[in-house]
DNA sequence: CTGAAAGCGCTTACAG
DNA sequence: CTGAAAGCGCTTACAG
């Protein structure tokens, strides 16, 4: 075993060295009541030639509270999660708190769940990385949670932050009928039960029906937010005959396998199928055509979560819902700016 | 402010409804000792039914261990970090350590660094997060480090896990010079000091020398690992009218930019310029042309790292240099399965 | 403005 | 196999 700092200093070497009691040194750190300017001065003094650090751990036990904000998700996926990470990161640590990761509940003989009122001051809980159920236990403890892009099981008012979904879709639809005329419309879905993708299909349906189209059953495939799974599910229509001059995939992610299950079949992209997607990864614009897409605010999605729960837990109160606004973005996959 | 568990339920309160002392709570949770049989088990019930959660605080304070790793960065970058992110916490996941991030040190009143001794058990110091000065501090102090990409200064025993970056960066040049046929090739270095870039310019040179080409200045531009900046050093040679029939990037995210510059400027790859990089990244494949580039084992590279802290900190000791191997990867882009 | 002391919830020799 | 008790390093009423 390496040993670390076999006689750490203490507080209690602090107080010693400047002569004064440890409640002093507290209070110096922690800033909390007054201190004679010449005491301070001692404290100080004593501390950096000491060059003390506070132990975290028993800051904590002593005020109950870790500093630390807990982040839960499934996994850590790719290009998609890497800005809201960022824009979490940089909420949290400007904050001052520490930014513990879990991707995975492992339980231990007698804990429940990795993360929670015993390591954590809130946590930060990213689409079904934790059952309801769970959730439900840390709403009744009245535990700072904030939901990122799910909104909160049955009727508990949980702050939730996510991003609009179905104007978006809508105008992307649109914008395949009314400018490059297409009429079959492919919709890819994302994995089951995924909000996001739920009004992302709503939103193409509702063009669809504005505009005199029949939603066709048929049109819709899963997509799974996966390249593969969309690769996939595009080999297989056109397998099976079916026709279509556009396909909307739940996200930019099943479009990259879009591309590939088109390209194998000799068709392209946009003069025999248009080709749009969802979130705008930093990928979409280098593709060949670039990726017609609707830009999805994900670090700022980050940041806000991350501020409504800093917020959850120092003042007991957060916004509901915050619901960030997406863009949509023009390129080449569409049909635009082809000659 | 919201109320944690304003009455949390302790080992006491376990110890006192199973009928035994906290010793022996302890004694179980941590699996130390022995323990008779129907003890256990009236333990384990009390547990359960109280769902007592240990306090990591109390425990963290009680045996002066803290059961996280931390993990320091510059920053959060992009595609090239997602992967060891991933491989990292994999494997601290698995063997129980939280994981701690911090991108950028947040000095306090009377602390040093935002993560040592006191809040960690070992710390994995990617790049140049801190300084040789930290890093010389923590290694006096004993205090269990790995560094990831970037090995120990001044002669210190700091473990070191980074990936082989010479042979392949020669073996890459001399492909673009012995199957390809080019003569002028374009290296474009990475930010200043950065050891991977170090090794691949060197690579570069003894391939042209090897070839009885002379390594030409004009030659050497900057790329900084980043898209915008390799972009602009593309463009002002291309301005300058320095010839070139290929460009050795120091990095995909390099490449990138390069695309965007020769694309601008009307010259088609690989055709007018082959181009290739280094990372292989997600995006890497996707790009028109696919880009030719060397394969590095970012995820392994973080689990691996995240292997040897937690050896070090368990046993003392661990590899001092692991050293992953890279890959070619041909694709399009250099010039190769085009017709 | 400062100090003595209790307490936070665990672990771990030391006895038995 | 089990318990009593000290100790980990802080914070925070409570007095003064």
């Amino acid at each position: 075993m390496t040993k670390q700092n076999s006689k750490s200093i203490t507080i209690r070497d602090v107080a010693q060295a400047a002569g004064v009691s440890v409640a002093t040194v507290s209070r110096y750190i922690n800033q909390t009541g007054q201190i004679a300017e010449e005491t301070r001065v001692r404290v100080q003094k004593a501390m950096d030639e000491m060059k003390y650090v506070p132990s975290i751990s028993a800051r904590n036990l002593a005020t109950n509270r870790t500093n630390t904000i807990g982040l839960l998700l499934t996994e850590i996926m790719g290009e998609f999660f890497t800005p809201m990470l960022e824009g979490i990161e940089k909420v949290t640590s400007t904050a001052d708190y520490n930014l513990l990761i879990s991707t995975s509940s492992r339980p231990q003989h007698g804990s429940h769940l990795a993360m929670g009122p015993k390591n954590t001051d809130g946590l930060l809980v990213f689409l079904d990385s934790i059952s309801s159920s769970e959730i439900a236990n840390l709403y009744q403890a009245n535990f700072p949670v904030v939901l990122i892009y799910q909104s909160p099981p049955g009727g508990m008012k949980i702050p939730c932050v996510t991003i609009e979904n179905k104007a978006a879709s809508r105008r992307i639809v649109d914008h395949l009928i009314e400018v490059h005329n297409r009429k079959r419309i492919v919709f890819l879905r994302g994995p089951e039960d995924n909000e996001d993708s739920y009004w992302r299909e709503n939103g193409w349906q509702q063009s669809l029906i504005a505009h005199n189209l029949q939603p066709d059953p048929a049109l819709i495939s899963q997509g799974d937010y996966n390249r593969e799974v969309a690769r996939n599910s595009i080999k297989k229509m056109l397998a099976e005959g079916i026709p279509f001059d556009a396909i909307f995939s739940g996200d930019d992610e099943g479009a990259f396998g879009v591309y590939a299950a088109l390209k194998e079949a000799g068709l392209r992209i946009p003069e025999d199928v248009s080709v749009v997607g969802f979130d705008d990864q930093l990928l979409s614009s280098y593709l060949n055509p670039s990726l017609t897409t609707i830009h999805a605010p994900t670090r700022e999605v980050g940041q806000e979560a991350a501020h409504q729960l800093i917020q959850l837990i120092r003042t007991g109160s957060a916004e509901p819902l915050t619901l960030l606004p997406t863009e949509l973005i023009i390129r080449d996959s569409c049909g635009c700016h082809h000659s």
